[in-house]
DNA sequence: TCTCTGCAATTACAGACGTAATCAAATCCG
DNA sequence: CGGATTTGATTACGTCTGTAATTGCAGAGA
């Protein structure tokens, strides 16, 4: 079983994927927009991190500062691949085509992806 | 907060969804080549599935027929678009392109995605 | 040095989840 | 009819999660 971070950790590494190192400080100022949680709760949720070795702390004078270990991309890997084996068998193609059917490709969207594609289309 | 169907649940929804309805029975034999679950494993999570009323049971004679009552189509698009906003801002299109990069774009997927694409972008 | 204070660490607690064992009711067999 | 068997219902229990409160300790002041 591979390691595993909780809905509520997630946002918190979001803000440290964002910018870090931070401080607890600047990470309970950073959630407060989003989530309507106690500084303790905060707390509580990089000390979990932390042993689950998915941020490190590093003592500067009296606090410390929070910086990611896991990266971004390996935790956004992660997810996706599992959501798309569990539920598009693996592929990508049907992925696509569901979002296509629930309307949710904005003609941005379609811009970008036909670009994409012609991209991977052209280089063999 | 929604309804939730945990990991473990999905598995079971998933052999509902491909064939119902199903006895206990059906459901644990089915289950038998993918999970190393106990027959009172599924049980359990068949019961479970019942007070979330994701699913329903029938009587027949002196067992039940289980059937979903969730959609398989709600419950992955829940899931899918769940993902994407946390992942992805919402939008498909970079979603695409992270699987591409990390290579896991069959040559399949991109001629089905091509022309799914050139589908959509002709019909207005 | 003693106290106050700002943080981090520890402890708390209820609900969900994974994983079952056990209990009970209905039915079949002899 | 009474025991064996089948199958659903109830109970169990440790871990993880959401959400905090409380405690303890290292500096800042008095």
């Amino acid at each position: 079983m591979r390691m595993q971070i909780s809905e509520a950790e997630s946002a918190v590494m979001d803000v440290l994927w964002r910018r870090s190192p931070l401080t607890a400080d600047e990470v309970v100022a950073a959630l407060d927009k989003s989530q309507d949680w106690q500084e303790a709760t905060i707390k509580t949720l990089l000390n979990r991190l932390l042993t689950k070795k998915a941020i490190r702390a590093e003592k500067d004078g009296r606090r410390y500062l929070y910086s990611p270990l896991l990266a971004r991309g390996d935790w956004v890997q992660d997810q996706s691949e599992g959501l798309l084996d569990r539920l598009f068998g693996g592929r990508v193609a049907p992925l696509v085509a569901h979002f296509s059917e629930k309307g949710k490709l904005s003609r941005k969207d379609i811009n970008e992806l036909k670009k994409l594609i012609e991209g991977l289309d052209n280089d063999r």
